[in-house]
Order: structure tokens, then C-alpha cells, then sequence
RNA sequence: CGGGGAGUGGCGCAGCCUGGUUAGCGCGCCUGCCUUGGGAGCAGGAGGUCGUCGGUUCAAAUCCGAUCUCCCCGACCA
């Protein structure tokens, strides 16, 4: 059996049309559907469990940081809306406003939140009134609503799920401390849970979130060469807090307006699983978020209910034991060939399979989603062996990731260069820039590339080159891409 | 929002140009037999009114108009 050979040709190869593919993936895999709405889907259980399991892996760090849940509403007047105006202008195209409530027109229009720093910061200003309050560490789970143009399953939706941090603080430097605090969370969270490698750096100012003084991000690159943004972070300085009147007496008795940050990840994540680590036979997801980590498929020869299924059964309950999440798939109305492809459409990182040969020699055969590849085990050392070869999947699915992100990275000096690699092989393109805006459009106009992301780290390693557009002195060291 | 393409049983498509009996095909689904180590085989069967609304016509899946949705490219977008 050849390594990279397609069993079942079920979906449009990954290299004749991405695009495509990833559409495939979704529907096939079932993670989601079209809704009869413009822009809108259904994400069913399989997808859904996915973001369970991001949910509750993501909610662990969170809490582990200090913060805690709350709700907040999902209407917001629009007058509140109003009072931080590039935060309006900012979101203005896309807020879908409700004007009417049963028979009645409103008296003010309701948003329907595009995101949630205008209602949350007029309960911060009644809550906060001291420094004996501060800081507020709260963060939310919620369903959020943007009237996307164009939109796709799971990367831009009009509605989608997310969750969103909003922190006050009685200091600059305490909420800068508390942005990059969770830039690092998310960096940690995406790297060793979804085996994504990402970038994490400053945003600038035209990718600035509308409102914010400083946004940060995680960026990461699918393997169409397409950036995607992966979570941010936000330094919202004092512009809420001083339209919402967020005021406080500090150690000094004076009246001072907290300093905020806000930050959030997205369903998108799932979109990003998708475009990082499926292949042409479907999915392929890690064991820390898998829904399904372990899948056990008897084979059914002969007399197999009596023989076989005894074992699977036993299997199965021994992996249960062992804390995986396993399925058993004894159905007799599929073949065992069937199963195979079914769950490596699903993504489901390992197979137990057992048959009557394996039976006789006492055995068990394990086959890995990531790599296709087939090992013995003796019955005896199976849950320990599952285990360990989930943690190895793990980490493989990260090494070829990061493997591919570092041989998509591209450090260019010369903008004929940058333009030709663009064209060729997209990736990232680490460059200088000399900070001006024009440039940076230019660039986003002649090539599709924006600045993803500024390093945190880098920039203070190298001496500075020129800018790659305009050959001015280089003052940032920026990843270019083109992003979805 | 602009340009292009597409909506026909669950999925993928043919039919439309050149209107005319019961709208086909493959996969899937149901029943039975037989099979099962990489999506088995045979036989029988169910399921669509052609995205939606309107118009032309004796007659519309087919022609005309509007509208909704999806896909691709671009503009826009934390």
C-alpha cells in the first residue's frame, strides 16, 4: 500500500482546486451546512463538537489566567454604539440593526452585536469605582453577527460564535501587560492544541482594530499559502473609557479612566484546522480537539460477531477507561473498507483495527490518519500504545506544519523579488518597511499582500534594511502575505 | 457592491439551444440473497414537478422577466 495513494477519490484534489476542496471537506465531513440564509450555516455535530472541544480547552486558559464568565446582551442602542465614533465608522457596514419589536417601530435602533465594547464598557462604568475594583477580568461567550459581502464556511460567517475578553485596569502598562499576556495564551493555545504554528506580533495601524490603540495577532499560514488571522489582541487604551465615563479613584484619591484591552478567538479556528492539516483523503485533526480520537473497526469475516466483536468490544471499553474519546463502528451494514475512508474523511487521528488473524496471534492492528501507516500491536500493551502514538500524531501534525510555514517564509529586500514570489509561491514575506501607510498600500494594491503581523521579537535581532517599496530607512520588520 | 458561472430525488450530473406522451443516468437509500483485511455482487423497490414568483403559449424543466441562494474573480472587511 502506497503511502500517498487516494483509496476513494470522494472529494476534488487539494492541488487541483483548493477552494473547492475545502467545501468538500466541510459538507462530506458534515462539520457544517448552509443555512437558507445569505452568508449563514448550520454547524452540526461533528463541527460542533470540534468547537466544544475548543471551548473548553480554551476556557481552562482563560480561567487559569484570572478571568472569569459573563454574559452580556446581544442587543446594543445604538446611541452607545455612537459614543466611540472610529469604533462606529469602524463597524457601521456591517451591523444589522433590529427596528421593529412585534408590532411596534423601536424608538432606537438595537445592533445586533458585532462585537461587544460598547455595552460591556457602559457596565463597566457602573461597576468600577475604585482601585479597590479593578482590574475586571471577564470574558464571554457569545454568538456575534457582521453583515459580511462575501463570506465562507467557518473563515467569514454572518453570524459566528467566538469568545471575547474585556479587561480594565487601573494602569498603561498593566493593560499592555494583560494584552500581550493573552497573545501568548492564544500563541500557546493554537500551537499545542490545534498543531497550528503561528506568528504573534503588533498589527499596523490600518489593520488596527477600530477603536484600539495598539492590535496584536496570531497570524498563521494555510497550506494554499493564504494567511489567516488566528485571534487578536487588543491595547483599547482609555478611548472607551472615556466616552463611557469608565472612572475610578486611584491610590492618590484622583479620578482616573481605566485603561482597557479586549481579544477573542473565533469558530474560525475550525476553518483553520481544515486548511492546515487536511489532505486529499479529507481531514485530519489532532487528538486534543478530535471529537473522535480513536476509532475501533472489527473486521466482520465469517463467524465475526462471536469471534471478533467480543474483542472490539473489549477494546473499546479498555480505551474508555483510558480517558480517550473512542468509537466503536460495528455496524454491519458497512464494510470495513467503507469504514476506513469514512473516518479519514472525519479526520479521526487513529484506527484500531482487529480481525481474525489478529485475533489468533493475540494482536491488534493501529493505523495512523496523519502518516497512513500500519503497526502490530499485541493486545496486552494496546492502551498505553494508543496513547503514546496519539501524542506522537500530536506533535507530527505540528512538525508538519511548522515545516511547511518555515519553508513558505521568504525573508525579500527587493520588491521585483517580493512581487515574484507572490506570484509563485505566496507564503510570508518577511521584509522591511519604512512605517508609512502609503507604502503599505501601494503594496496592497499592486500585489494583494497586506502586513499580517509586525514580530515582537525579531526586530530588535537584525540591523535595519531598507523599506522593500519606496527604499526609505526600514523602521519595521513586517510578515507580508495575502490573507483571506 | 461589480464581473462571470450555477440551481433538475439525499449527492453528482444529463435534458433546455430547436417548448409537446410516463423528466433520465451514476452514487446513495429501502427489501431480500450473498458477501466482508481498503468504499463488494445480484435481484427487486421507494423517492423529484425541475430554486421561488410572475409572464408568453393550446402546451413550459425548456422561451421572457423578477427574485432568492451557492460558487469563482475583484472591491470591501480586526
Amino acid at each position: 500500500m502506497a503511502k500517498d495513494e487516494r483509496f476513494v477519490k470522494q472529494i476534488t484534489a487539494k492541488s487541483e482546486d483548493f477552494s473547492r476542496w475545502y467545501l468538500e471537506i466541510i459538507r462530506k465531513a458534515e462539520m457544517a451546512d448552509y443555512a437558507p440564509m445569505k452568508g449563514i450555516m448550520v454547524i452540526r455535530p461533528y463541527g460542533y463538537t470540534i468547537w466544544e472541544n475548543i471551548q473548553r480547552l480554551m476556557d481552562r486558559r482563560i480561567k487559569e489566567t484570572g478571568h472569569v464568565n459573563a454574559y452580556f446582551p446581544l442587543f446594543i442602542p445604538e446611541s452607545f454604539l455612537k459614543k466611540e465614533m472610529e469604533h462606529l465608522e469602524g463597524f457601521a457596514p456591517q451591523v444589522a440593526w433590529v427596528t421593529q419589536g412585534g408590532q411596534e417601530e423601536l424608538e432606537e435602533r438595537l445592533a445586533v452585536r458585532p462585537t461587544s465594547e460598547a455595552i460591556i464598557g457602559s457596565m463597566y462604568a457602573k461597576w468600577i469605582q475604585s482601585y479597590r475594583d479593578l482590574p475586571v477580568l471577564i470574558n464571554q461567550w457569545a454568538n456575534i453577527v457582521r453583515w459580511e459581502k462575501v463570506t465562507r464556511p467557518f473563515l467569514r460567517t454572518t453570524e459566528f460564535l467566538w469568545q471575547e475578553g474585556h479587561t480594565a485596569h487601573e494602569t498603561m502598562e498593566e493593560a499592555q501587560e494583560e494584552t500581550i499576556k493573552v497573545l501568548y495564551m492564544y500563541k500557546d493555545f493554537v500551537e499545542s492544541e490545534l498543531a497550528i504554528p503561528v506568528i504573534e506580533g503588533r498589527k499596523s495601524p490600518r489593520e488596527r482594530f477600530a477603536g484600539a490603540m495598539e492590535t496584536y495577532a496570531i497570524e498563521a499560514l494555510m497550506s494554499d499559502g493564504k494567511a489567516l488571522q488566528m485571534g487578536t489582541s487588543h491595547n483599547l487604551g482609555q478611548h472607551f473609557s472615556k466616552v463611557f465615563e469608565i472612572r475610578f479613584e486611584d491610590r492618590e484619591q484622583k479620578q482616573q479612566y481605566v485603561w482597557q484591552t479586549s481579544w477573542g478567538v473565533s469558530t474560525r479556528l475550525i476553518g483553520a484546522l481544515v486548511m492546515t492539516h487536511g489532505d486529499d483523503s479529507g481531514l485530519r485533526m489532532p487528538p486534543q480537539v478530535a471529537p473522535i480520537q480513536v476509532v475501533v473497526v472489527p473486521i466482520s469475516l465469517g463467524s465475526w460477531k462471536e469471534n471478533v466483536l467480543p474483542v472490539a468490544l473489549a477494546i473499546e471499553k479498555e480505551l474508555l477507561e483510558a480517558g480517550l474519546r473512542v468509537k466503536l463502528d460495528a455496524r454491519e451494514e458497512f464494510t470495513p473498507g467503507w469504514k476506513f475512508s469514512e473516518w479519514e474523511m472525519r479526520g479521526v487521528p487513529l484506527r484500531v483495527e482487529v480481525g481474525p488473524k489478529d485475533i489468533k496471534e493475540n494482536r491488534a492492528v493501529l493505523v495512523r490518519r496523519d502518516v497512513q501507516q500500519k503497526d502490530f500491536v499485541g493486545l496486552a500493551a494496546l492502551a498505553p500504545q494508543v496513547k503514546k502514538t496519539l501524542q506522537q500524531i500530536q506533535s507530527s501534525l505540528f512538525e508538519q506544519a511548522l515545516r511547511f510555514q518555515r519553508e513558505n517564509t521568504r525573508s525579500v529586500s527587493d520588491y521585483r523579488e517580493f512581487k515574484e514570489v507572490l506570484e509563485s509561491k505566496r507564503g510570508f514575506i518577511r521584509s522591511w518597511w519604512c512605517g508609512d501607510e502609503a507604502c503599505e498600500d501601494k503594496i496592497k494594491e499592486e500585489t494583494m499582500a497586506s502586513i499580517r503581523v509586525i514580530p515582537l521579537k525579531e526586530e530588535a535581532k537584525e540591523d535595519p534594511g531598507d523599506c522593500v517599496y519606496c527604499r526609505k530607512k526600514g523602521r519595521e520588520l513586517a510578515y507580508f502575505a495575502r490573507a483571506y
